[in-house]
DNA sequence: TAGTGGTCTAGACCACACT
DNA sequence: GTGTGGTCTAGACCACTAA
């Protein structure tokens, strides 16, 4: 018994019990670790509080400890609790949860950083690419309302983004104003389309005379040049591929890696 | 006895039957996943062909069901293998391997693109350096051992890698000889150390001139530059810090984000 | 019907942390 | 010493797939 507040499990182990389903097609293993994931998510488990031991869900829960073992195993893979043989399980920091790789937009990405996001708007037309439809595993009679941008952080211009998105998906968006606008936002909000999963590449390249002009920089200068190919909520549905040009000196992709 | 070569996983079990080492101190079920791991990424195991079932492994190699279990089990989370009820586990496509984001070893890296990894030891030292130290959080006095490698893909130079490794928690490993062989894997084979997770930045430079001729690049040609802080299992213990330098004519980083 | 993976139980021994 | 997580065993029943 050497938790500072003593009896903040036996609470939490008497809401479990209450909550969990034995006559539901769900595991019981899944059904303990969703239960725990929504107490971190609320704020209801603070970080670095401890859980309940595989022995006090097995006793309380009346399950056995590989089942109990499984839903604190799961948590952790999936960054929301550690585990410390002798010691016991704990609630993660947020801060590493988030730092996962999660699917964002240059609004959500600048805002994250303390930013202010914005865009200039340089060009919007529809258009046929082969290349791009290619990319994105498309006929290459499919049409495109191709978006190119100027991205700015706090004013200063810090990317240049072009963004084909599949005119079928969007009818219209040609004729949205995107100045400071996050295209997510649109496509979710406007179009109702759920973005899953994207495939993204990074590396380095040297400005070209266009980039250089737009981002104000000398030619030449390192710049790091991100592919996107987003898919719909499906995971394999393709809506946009974008191609973004940021200046080396003012933008750092940050990752965290697992296991 | 439904697999078009029906040998071929009997001659696989008697392989991994005389390599597993039960007097070690690896756990069964690590040993096994990674034994597999090996001959997937090796390619003696083709794209959907079929592994051993858990039956099969549980009866050849004399383990119970739940360790042959585990073992499929991770390859499947880490994107090795997909598995199918009432029909098997199978080798998954190289493509959807790679593209996962996990936290892997240059030698890792390049096998998953097809590339034969290599590394040339040019300096290792026992130092400290408070600025590092700072970095991974450590008090200044921290002793590393710096292992500064150029990384070869094919025989080719492709990056410059410096690694800090707490030397604290790796006694001896500055006598290590890291010619053409992973870090990582010597931190976990010889030290028995687990990684868990690591924060990576990406960002865009221009080769300095030590950078340039080890890499063979003129000077100021772009350079991705990929500083990665890894932790043990734990998530919270550092252990290692990499500042990385890659040409940037030749590497690209992928990820895939979510959400 | 036989084989597969998915879940679950009820034990066991171990290394490790705390006190 | 007690409690924790890490590994492992030897069973069980189920849903699903394929012959």
């Amino acid at each position: 018994m050497a938790a500072s507040h003593p009896h903040a499990v036996d609470a939490l182990l008497e809401g479990l019990g209450r909550e969990l389903d034995r006559a539901s097609p769900l595991p019981l293993y899944y059904q303990i670790k969703e239960l725990l994931r929504e107490r971190i998510e609320r704020g209801e488990l603070r970080p670095h509080e401890r859980l309940p031991s595989e022995n006090e869900l097995e006793r309380a829960l009346g399950v056995s400890r590989m089942t109990a073992r499984r839903a604190l195993a799961e948590l952790e893979t999936e960054g929301y609790v550690y585990r410390e043989q002798g010691r016991g399980t704990f609630v993660a920091e947020p801060k590493l949860r988030q730092s996962l790789l999660r699917l964002t937009s240059f609004t959500e990405d600048m805002r994250a950083r303390g930013l202010r996001p914005g865009a200039r708007v340089l060009d919007v037309r529809v258009m046929r690419d082969e290349r791009v439809a290619a990319r994105m595993g498309l006929e290459p009679e499919e049409a495109f309302v191709r978006v190119r941008r100027v991205r700015l952080a706090d004013g200063q211009p810090l990317a240049l983004e072009t963004a084909y998105v599949r005119a079928a998906l969007c009818p219209g968006l040609e004729a949205e104003d995107l100045t400071d606008r996050s295209l997510y936002q649109t496509l979710r909000e406007r179009y109702k389309l759920q973005l899953g999963r994207a495939e993204q590449t990074l590396e380095a390249g040297a400005a070209t005379e266009f980039e250089a002009q737009v981002l104000r920089i000398p030619v030449g200068q390192p710049v790091l040049l991100i592919e996107r190919l987003t898919f719909l909520g499906d995971g394999r549905t393709p809506i946009e591929f974008v191609r973004s040009v940021y200046r080396g000196d003012r933008y750092k992709f940050v990752v965290e890696l697992r296991r």
